[in-house]
DNA sequence: TCCTAAAATTAAAGCGCTTTCATAAAGGCA
DNA sequence: TGCCTTTATGAAAGCGCTTTAATTTTAGGA
């Protein structure tokens, strides 16, 4: 294993010249960086990162803290959301290092990786309403990025998409073509992406002037099997809905298994609509019916907080980023004119 | 940001004494402990884990490197994987650290992270064939687990789940249904999972003492998208399967529109068998037509092979572990004797 | 040719921890 | 009381790198 010492002792250089020669310093001359650089390579140094670390005060990495128990990491988006980032970060050279931690000391791991210097930021998943991560992070005034919005009045850096412009537009859509009953499967009611949909949803209806129906609001997992079992009993009632909103493509597969068991058929007797955050195992396009999406993949989330962490922490950029994206209303054959 | 010195200043004791301390060591004195413990906590000390690993020379961290172009990271089976991984290693205190390298530098990113010190062993998934980076892992010496096997005479650790008879008793209960033109979609021909789940369904019908009839042997990437694209020609050719085995629920959902497009029926026109890796967030057991499974839970894999890893760093073992699982067969819905 | 400024290099401190080796304090025994 | 062994603590080296401050070399100008 080589190192510096090694290294430079061999090129009859200091460590200091060659450490510059390799970190890309102006102040060495042009034929000794050459050297050196041939040297390094043939003699296949690699800087211990460590001592690198310890002697830069940065890590080289962000961090990524995953909540023990719930279930984010069993979802397929966030393999989607990870594939952005990492191939973002890989490019230059800052690895992600991801750690669980159980829900009561969320907060807790955050400062610990923090002030152990692991990571130079975090990329915070999954805010709640009011995130306790976001404010213990505000607080020790830590770089980090949010992968959507919390409830605070603090300034703070996020990627989201338009959820409300999303569903809003869904639902005046649904609600155009004349459909009243729009029940809508949604995630749980701590998700912020949740809540923002829901306004969504009821605000199409108000701006419609069209009353909202009770009880066709469903917030729970996003499984393929809550799709179904919370669809079922509303196929079932005296008055069921001729339209349904859902929240992800799982919970529409779920939804269209308990449709397709009633004997409905999508885009005639129902319609579906379903947000598509562009899973490539598997593409809305090719629904039995192809569906109607909100659509706007969740790559680009990955993508995009990398680079917008990458800046903050190399200090380029000193402001909080706010970024909101649009999303595309697609229209396909799930959705029709209410009978 | 408290560091040793501080607090060592602070309890009025050497540096030495307050890591001993903290480390555990039996050597210091029961009240010392106590009191340095305590002024950690008050303190709120982390130790700068750069400055524990240039010491020590552990890194605390295993590494996973993905291959960036290629599907892995957008297969769902590997948030799965992952949460296995990453909830056994918090326990203790080992996080993941991950990137993402291009296939043609593949092997160099292992060494470039093994030599720098990043982490003290990495965990290999989807390994080809004759696989680079296993051989390369070797020559290093570096500590490593891989998920799955490959062919080298070299002996290494790894755990896998018992691919070949998995695919064998699937394609036995097939055959003893009467089944004889049985299709499968399998994952590429690199891919050794692919490999040892055609040799298990070749040896079913050698065994049968029955013909394996030509051109029904798929072997493509595992989407929804190509389940279908793949399933489609083989029921609309003159002489179609009466039954399918599956690599992968993905894939089993593709060949299932198909399947349906078609007017037939899972379970009474054509069978059906999926390999599930147990996917929390979609299960086999939900299917419109509940499904017959060869099931093994991905997440058992990470986890096993967390342990596998720790064991093998910390130096309490050293002979290479291996670990084959068998695989049940759960038989449900989708299978019916031939017609 | 000499002097000075610029360019290139080196020496050495320091990042924050662990750990070896040395030392001091405490206890045991004659 | 003195000597030796334990027990507890401290001093300091070292992990491998970066970077500041100091030094040497080179070049430019008079």
């Amino acid at each position: 294993m080589t190192n510096l010492k090694t290294l430079s002792d061999h090129l009859g250089l200091s460590q200091a010249t060659v450490s510059r020669a390799l970190n890309g310093y102006t102040t060495v001359k042009p034929a000794t960086r050459v050297r050196v650089e041939e040297a390094a390579k043939r003699l296949n140094y690699r800087p211990n990162s460590s001592a690198q670390r310890l002697a830069t005060g940065r890590a080289g990495a962000f961090g990524v803290i995953v909540t023990a128990g719930d279930n984010m990491l069993i979802d397929p988006h966030f393999t989607e959301f990870l594939a952005g980032l990492t191939r973002t970060l890989a490019a230059s050279d800052i690895d992600i290092v991801m750690t669980a931690a159980a829900p009561e000391n969320q907060s807790a791991t955050y400062k610990r990786f923090a002030n152990s210097g692991k990571v130079d930021g975090f990329i915070v998943s999954a805010p709640r309403k009011n995130d306790p991560r976001i404010e213990a992070l505000l607080e020790m005034g830590f770089p980090f990025v949010v992968h959507g919005q919390c409830e605070t009045s603090k300034r703070y850096s996020f990627y989201d998409i338009d959820n409300m412009g999303a569903f809003e537009k869904a639902t005046d859509y649904l609600l155009q073509l004349g459909h009243r009953r729009i029940a809508i499967l949604n995630g749980t009611p701590d998700a912020m992406f949740a809540i923002q949909r829901n306004s969504g949803y009821l605000k199409a209806f108000q701006t419609h002037g069209a009353q909202v129906v009770e009880g066709l609001m469903v917030q729970d997992l996003m499984t393929e099997e809550v799709g179904y079992g919370r669809m079922k009993p509303l196929l079932e009632s005296p008055n069921p809905p001729t339209a349904v909103l859902c929240s992800s493509m799982i919970l529409a597969l779920g939804a269209q298994r308990a449709i397709r068991e009633k004997g409905l058929q999508i885009g005639r007797d129902i319609s579906i609509i379903s947000h598509d955050d562009g899973l490539s195992s598997m593409k809305t396009e090719n629904f039995s019916v192809p569906l109607t999406v909100t659509r706007s993949p969740i790559r680009a989330a990955g993508t995009e907080l990398a680079s917008m962490l990458r800046s903050i922490v190399d200090g380029s950029v000193t402001d909080p980023i706010q970024r909101i994206v649009p999303v595309d209303l697609i229209v396909r054959q799930s959705t029709a004119p209410a009978q």
